[in-house]
DNA sequence: AGCATAAATAATAA
DNA sequence: TTATTATTTATGCT
């Protein structure tokens, strides 16, 4: 893949490089890690047990939105390895440009700001250095620019050098200092870990290797430091960010321009670093309270004690007012919430399991059978949108550590630790690094209430995941069943949030695959999902909980009924298509890898597919195509892989 | 004009499709075939790994070039099969025997060749299978295709195969061939899957059929009917020859072929077949047979991957072995495998368009962008202005499926099409269905015939239909352009010819949408065209066709002045800048947001691009950057803005 | 248990 | 703004 990549232009680093970037980092740092490739796998996590399975995903989603993390693990070598990929001093403009304006921006502020940067650097490195890479991440993300820097090879030593030239060294500078940053941290403290943990998440993929080793994979606790806050990651970095401070003064000066003599390059990498470490940690910081005010919205709320069916005190549901407050976003959310005043009382779910205890005004979450824990709640924080924050609460259990319950019920917890454990609410409001409130323009916070009070409406009702997933999928579409739980991978990330962590997990994976089956909305509980994802998603959710609720109002039977059925929509069936149609639409493929509007409208009528099916059709086999072309010149590497005779022959072939 | 360079060598292979046909066809013709649908592959997979990455740019010259090193190779993979596909499942087994035998073989004999090979299929099935797939690899990579071929005895059978067949017509047959055969084979044996072969040739040729045995052919003369040969140039036939030995005998009968008629091809096929299976061992199955022949054919031919000016892939250019002879090969095959050494070079059409690539002797047709297939190069033509091929090789590229191309097209007859060949490979036959012979007094199948043929030699002429459409328009009126095209849709219902459908295109659309800016003046609005107007218009396209062909042969200029040069008015194809090209043009994007005129100009001589693509990029970039640097300021706003002096630049631009 | 690829999304040339 | 490419996600099937 690599290759593939190489080809571009550019590279891209998304949040999730970071975690590549984080190996090559260490990488530098350590020699001996070797990039490697293993995978890493975090696994698992905890599973939610509920029933639903919880694979471990990985957001794919995560790629861009978050994590970005375009494929991770690609870039991770390329940035690594990819020798292939020098960046050159060039570089680009643009990206410094960019940067500039980010440092400015960014030190500002804003914590919001989610948006991806973009640096480009030219690349092209050996080739001419023009590619460059461009890293888009969101605040949080930083890091991963960081890390970008570093896959891209980029490398600190050479910055010097950069420096000299124009913008986009200065941007290569930063990126270098932002490497060299987060190798400080990695060597330096736990933040470090957190690197990790990016790195499982987004890599997973990638490189997983990266980590040493442990990481991965324990997939439940897995690491403490790591771990959990994917995105966190980010954040992570940010942890450093401080470190820049030193750095950020500078700035301009640096700036680099185009100018060949840019002087000190440094300075504008230190700003950009700085400023986006002060980013970063500003995003943590937000992100901390983000989190915090979910818990307190529990807390606020009163909350029922959750128990499952075993009698087991999964967790609490915080009540929220209904309306709730967040309204915001809520809007979705509330209105369920109205678990209804209910004091302890046991709720039981349809099947008559108890899910949850509700008490007084707090709900205590149970562990389900599954493992799950059902309402989290969390130490006070505030939140925003919530209601109140009051919450004094003592909230119930927040989690272990770091905030909610679920997550450590299921799981984890232990673990959960980790890190996160640490991170309890007051933590998260330490590490900073998690999350930015924003992302890509969603309020992260807003979408963290609103999955806590989604999984709590969820136990009130006595639905597992999977039975949510499926009625979600069977009503609105395919889409919101796994997807959602999918994307839901990077909001962690986002947020940080420890729970969350354990909970879905993650997965990536290596394998890099879905699981198929089964998935639901859980992870959109987990937040393992992107913000935008999330935000996409999320009033379907609401929907569809208040659909559910009413009809668990009127009358279990109701509730079944509900569950049981509907149409949907959303991600459009997979279109089968007919041997038949396939031989023409080959065809014409054949003829022209690029029909017309027409002609692809012609060909929908003639096959009676939508023509958008057609469309699609094409720009896939469009792309098979190509990707079959490059491997092909790739030089597979593996020997022996290759038993073909014809592979045999070609390698052979000179290159 | 062959522009040249490929830089790298490329191998790709793009066979995909033709698997699917296949099967179709197989289906009809033997029910139990069916097996298929599934795909085979062989494949291997091999990711590609690292890196390099290899992309293809083409170079605004033309030529094209890769990033990659490619190094590697190229390799292999297999091929895969594609998606489309749906061989059998047998058809798969077969195929992994094939595989296996192969490998076995290799093995033994070349150690060296890891790589993986690609084969595809192609798909094409129903189309004609034309497509075929193409591989297209530097030249050196062909070497070392046939060396290693010879080496490993890679080989062998296949080549015949591929001998006779054109370029991507030959390809594809074999491809086909190859799917019928495993069909076969899986269902019956070896022997059937002479048969197959015949099959395929059949469509393609006719003629084919002829030599059932011998198949193999020598090259040149390839089949036996038709085709001219393109490729021989195989030649190689020769060895392969061998093997065939046992089956090929047999021959027909089973094939399933498109039409009932089909005599019996096999021959040509058997050779592969046999050859194969005698070298895979046999035992393996007459799939390994099979499969060897397909592979080897691959092997044998290197191909070369087509870009378009943009040095997007369009497509690729199978190199078949040149002629080889065929040595024989190894005994087993090989022989053929030698691939020659030839440099492939590409052929460019006036509009500087990569329309083939002429390796050894053959020539490969390629599909532009545009979908068509630029090549033309036709079976004996050879490019004038090329390189030079070597070209030996006679015909090129006749089509694939049905015969060459000319000719058939002139005559039909192909023929067999009609019924038979029409179908390509066996639709027809399966496809009952379609069409009356005769409507309206017309007689459909002679407009089928002549609507295949007709853009066959299109094709050949590496035109696409727009330049067509609006060269006839402007020699004939304007009802002869799209018209014309359109027309051809409905023909195609007529008929159900599976390639037809292809060329044309449609228009009508219903959604209407079609997209503004490129499309045509469309006129279609009406027609579809009848089978009357078909009879109506068919003499015209004959004539223009005649006099496109006779200035073809006398010069690519002559043909360009001819068509009236344009190439429509689609929209532009998009642009793949080189990673170096990028890195220029962001050096220069950094150095300064606008450029002046003559910048632009100087910079577009540099880099070899139009001096409107460098305009357009500039623009585009600094809408990027201004977008970027939006994004970031929001968040937080963004205080110190831009200290980018590009920044600046950018914002005193007008939005 | 994985793979092939349809569908979806983001980036970007036109 | 649109269309196409590049990537990613996830489904359907083996």
């Amino acid at each position: 893949m690599i290759t593939g990549q190489l080809s571009k232009p550019l590279l891209s680093l998304r949040s999730d490089m970071s975690a590549a970037e984080l190996r090559a980092d260490d990488k530098a740092a350590t020699p001996d890690s070797d990039l490697n490739d293993e995978p890493l796998l975090l696994s698992s996590e905890t599973a939610d047990r509920e029933g639903t399975p919880n694979k471990l995903y990985r957001g794919r989603d995560g790629s861009v939105q978050s994590d970005a993390s375009s494929s991770p693990s690609e870039q991770s070598q390329l940035g690594q390895s990819h020798p292939g990929y020098p960046i050159g001093p060039q570089s680009l403009l643009v990206a410094q440009q960019l940067a500039n304006a980010v440092g400015g921006v960014m030190s500002g502020a804003a914590p919001g700001m989610s948006q991806p940067i973009l640096i480009p650097f030219n690349a092209g490195g050996h080739l001419g250095g023009q590619q460059g890479l461009v890293l888009s991440l969101p605040t949080a993300n930083i890091q991963s620019l960081v890390a970008a820097a570093a896959a891209g090879g980029i490398m600190t030593l050479p910055l010097q050098n950069l420096q000299a030239t124009s913008s986009l060294s200065s941007q290569l500078q930063h990126l270098q200092q932002l490497q060299q940053m987060q190798q400080h941290h990695q060597q330096q403290q736990h933040h470090q870990q957190q690197q990790h943990h990016h790195h499982h998440h987004h890599h997973q993929t990638h490189a997983q290797n990266q980590l040493p080793s442990q990481h991965h994979m324990t997939p439940p606790s897995q690491q403490p430091t790591s771990v959990p806050s994917p995105g966190s990651a980010c954040s992570s970095a940010s942890g450093h960010p401080q470190q820049s401070p030193p750095h950020r003064p500078n700035q301009s000066p640096a700036r680099s321009l185009p100018s060949p003599v840019t002087p000190p390059l440094p300075l504008s990498l230190n700003p950009l670093a700085s400023q986006v470490a002060a980013a970063a940690a500003m995003g943590s910081i937000a992100g901390s309270q983000v989190f915090g005010n979910t818990l307190s919205n529990l807390q606020g709320a009163t909350g029922q004690l959750v128990t499952n069916a075993q009698g087991q005190i999964i967790g609490t549901i915080p009540l929220m007012p209904n309306s709730a407050g967040p309204s915001s976003q809520s809007g979705g959310g509330n209105p369920a919430l109205q678990v209804q005043p209910i004091t302890p009382q046991l709720l039981t779910n349809a099947q008559g399991q108890i899910i949850a205890t509700v008490i007084g005004n707090q709900i205590l979450p149970v562990i389900n059978t599954q493992g799950i824990t059902l309402s989290p709640i969390k130490p006070g924080q505030q939140q925003q949108g919530q209601t109140g924050p009051a919450s004094s609460q003592p909230s119930l259990l927040h989690m272990p550590h770091r905030q909610s319950p679920l997550h450590q019920a299921s799981s984890a917890s232990s673990s959960s630790s980790s890190s996160s454990s640490a991170l309890s609410v007051g933590q998260l409001v330490s590490n900073p690094q998690t999350a930015p409130s924003e992302v890509d323009g969603v309020n992260l916070e807003e979408i963290r209430e609103f999955a806590k009070a989604f999984k709590i409406r969820r136990l009130s009702l006595g639905l597992t995941q999977t039975q949510v997933g499926q009625a979600l999928s069977a009503a609105e579409g395919p889409a919101y069943s796994q997807s959602a739980i999918c994307r839901h991978t990077i909001l962690r990330s986002h947020f940080f949030l420890p729970q969350e962590a354990q909970e879905n997990t993650i997965g990536s994976s290596l394998t890099g695959k879905l699981n198929p089956g089964l998935l639901y909305p859980a992870r959109f509980e987990k937040l393992d999902i992107t913000p935008k994802s999330a935000q996409k998603i999320k009033p379907v959710l609401e929907r569809w909980m208040a659909e559910a609720e009413a009809r668990h109002r009127s009358g279990m039977q109701n509730l079944t009924e509900f569950i049981g059925s509907e149409p949907s929509k959303k991600r459009k069936r997979r279109t089968s298509f007919t041997p038949q149609a396939l031989e023409i639409l080959n065809s014409h493929f054949e003829k022209n890898t690029h029909p017309s509007g027409q002609e692809m409208t012609e060909i929908a009528e003639k096959l009676n597919y939508d023509r958008e099916v057609v469309r699609v059709w094409f720009c896939n086999k469009r792309q098979a195509l190509k990707n079959t072309i490059k491997r092909l010149k790739q030089p597979d590497l593996g020997p022996a892989a290759t038993m073909d005779p014809l592979v045999d022959s070609l390698e052979e072939l000179p290159k």
